[in-house]
DNA sequence: ACAAAGTACACCAGAATAGTATAGTATAAA
DNA sequence: TTTATACTATACTATTCTGGTGTACTTTGT
């Protein structure tokens, strides 16, 4: 019932990306010292992020990340999705191989904890980076 | 983000009991068959349980199990802490030494995910296995 | 006494986590 | 056009976690 450390990572990273103004780009050298990431792992981290459309890397020399659309439209579900995959707390929840009872929709575990991740996956989704970054700015990052 | 297999096995052996009439006790073999969880692991989760004080075992010939108290007062996050320990979505909302930037409370990302995990809890503290029990009656356990 | 049932602790294979290493590709500037 | 810079791709690795299993022991009703 935890987040991995990339997603941790993950959240910095475009946080630091968010806090930017539009469009400059950044090193992922940069992102790493400031935000205290290991190099190599930022790296990977960042691919998933590319790949998920939610940063935009530049190749070569001058090259870097920057954010692939404005902040408000980046939340903690997307990055969350973009490196572990969809949310399921129990794993029957995606799939239903996993239950032991094959009750599936008539298991009342199965009900009860669909309706809480749903909840959570809302209030995931409802908290975006524009948010976030102002809350930082306020705290110094 | 995932709750494990063996929290997924206590919610089905608690259910179980709260199925049962008050302070009738059944024996591990007899959960193990019914919810088609492996016997040796089972033992292991009862005593899990049993150390949280959620049930009762009783030894010996005509021993088993037993709901240590009203199964009204035995909620979802009981049982996951009795399994997994205290919930933490993020690893450094628990330990700070986890936080790369040391910022912690003032941490905008650990200030929304406390917020989530708050809400989580109080999700899953809100639902009780007497609820979970007359829906399981309701589709046939 | 003995069989039934839970307890305690140690062990294990496989997967996931958190990285690291090596080699390659694109690009701006000299 | 060479070169240094910065991202990409893929593979490897040490450690920890997960989901069990094995062996020996204790308690208890008949």
């Amino acid at each position: 019932m935890q987040l991995n450390q990339a997603t941790d990572y993950a959240f910095r990273a475009v946080l630091h990306l968010s806090a930017l103004p539009p469009g400059e780009k950044v090193t992922a050298q940069t992102i790493a010292t400031a935000q205290e990431i290991p190099m190599r792992f930022l790296l990977k981290i960042m691919r998933s992020l590319t790949q998920a459309k939610i940063i935009k890397s530049f190749r070569g020399v001058e090259g870097g990340y920057a954010l692939a659309k404005p902040p408000e439209k980046i939340t903690l579900l997307d990055v969350i999705e973009a490196i572990e995959g969809p949310i399921r707390i129990n794993r029957c929840l995606l799939d239903q191989s996993y239950c032991t009872k094959h009750w599936a929709p008539h298991c009342p575990v199965h009900y009860i904890l669909e309706k809480i991740q749903n909840n959570l996956i809302q209030e995931l989704a409802d908290h975006n980076f524009a948010e976030l970054a102002k809350k930082s700015h306020l705290t110094q990052i």
